[in-house]
RNA sequence: CGCGGGAUGGAGCAGCCAGGUAGCUCGUCAGGCUCAUAACCUGAAGGUCAGAGGUUCAAAUCCUCUUCCCGCAA
């Protein structure tokens, strides 16, 4: 099988390096281009270019997919394999491959069609996500459904923890997949739209915790955006704003006070919330380090929210 | 060289702007008290103030450089 593969994000990784070790060994990579990353901006290649030059794949990092229809086209691939590739692929490239284009989505489609489908299902509360292979059209993560694999979301389950759950479970439904279109097998279960939700890409301000929201909803959210976008909220003290990163686990306790207030009683840093309150284990204050609430409260005396 | 914060006993911080005996909260150790406690009381150990150079009678504090950590941004 002649098979290309679309992608640029670590959770690709594994289904990548299936394809590279089992085969078939994938005939090029395309991938976004190099950008600048960390606090000095140093342009970083993705870690899957890395992955394919070393097993002496060809890689083309077009600005627009549709740049490297041209070299693709020369390739005459059957198949078009897409996994956090990060953009929406061109119409000429969906009509390349002659058998199928095929893309990777890590949720149980219709639900969370998008770029930020695991932070969301930890957000929902949801007990159960997985990936879905289906094929490619133009709106997004739209197309028939070939097949999918579950695995529970456990209770202390975060974005990170779930990334690499689900990386690791996409080199089976790849090979399923491939296996099913190969010997005719393969089905085309459409989605059922009603059902679909579509979730939008997540940004650093989308972490900013609303203490309005209930100590519930909160502890799933920590959970879900970390490590990214990571949460964070302003404190109060001696009358400077400061930011505070605020990590997993949280711990839901019942308390009775105002959305928002501190209480700091015995070391712990507890935070009402709309409904009920949340108690916060890990912390990191700007220009500080990552540390525990109980070596937070010893040097620093926050008096609120805002 | 994108912008900014930081490095002070084992931990988290104050002191720096206006140079002049190393301070707070906690931990550790010893003793006391209590039926009891992440309670309380008493005492002790523990720091060449990141490193190097400079200014000064005197530098944690002012100036220069270096190393390391972090926030924003991407």
């Amino acid at each position: 099988m002649r098979l290309v593969f679309f992608g640029t994000g670590e959770i690709a990784l594994p289904a990548f390096a299936h394809l590279i070790a089992h085969g078939p060994k994938p005939l090029a990579l395309v991938t976004q281009p190099d950008k600048p990353v960390g606090r000095h901006q140093t342009p970083t290649p993705p870690a899957i270019k890395v992955m394919a030059l070393e097993a002496g794949i060809p890689v083309f990092q077009p600005e627009k997919s549709s740049d490297a229809a041209a070299d693709l086209t020369a390739l005459r691939p059957e198949l078009i394999v897409v996994m956090a590739y990060g953009q929406i692929l061109r119409k000429s490239i969906l009509t390349l491959p002659s058998k199928a284009i095929i893309n990777l989505h890590a949720s149980l489609l219709p639900k969370f069609r998008g770029a930020a489908c695991i932070q969301a299902a930890i957000d929902a509360g949801d007990a159960e996500t997985g990936i879905t292979a289906m094929h490619v059209v133009r709106e997004l993560d739209a197309g028939d459904i070939i097949m999918a694999r579950k695995i529970p979301i456990a209770p202390d389950e975060t974005g990170g923890s779930l990334h690499d759950k689900l990386a690791a479970l996409a080199p089976a439904v790849l090979a399923e997949t491939l296996e099913q279109i190969a010997d005719g097998t393969a089905k085309r279960i459409p989605q059922r739209a009603d059902d679909a939700t579509h979730i939008s890409k997540l940004d650093r301000d989308d972490g900013r915790l609303d203490w309005t929201m209930s100590a519930e909803a909160l502890e799933r959210r920590i959970r879900a955006y970390d490590p990214w976008p990571g949460t964070f909220t302003t404190t109060l003290a001696d009358g400077r704003s400061k930011r505070m990163k605020v990590f997993p686990p949280t711990r839901v306790l019942e308390r009775d006070l105002t959305a928002g207030e501190i209480d700091v009683t015995d070391g712990r840093l507890v935070i009402a919330c709309g409904e009920g309150a949340l108690e916060l284990t890990t912390v990191q204050a700007e220009g500080s380090r990552k540390m525990s609430a109980t070596d937070y409260l010893l040097g620093h005396k926050p008096e609120r929210l805002h």
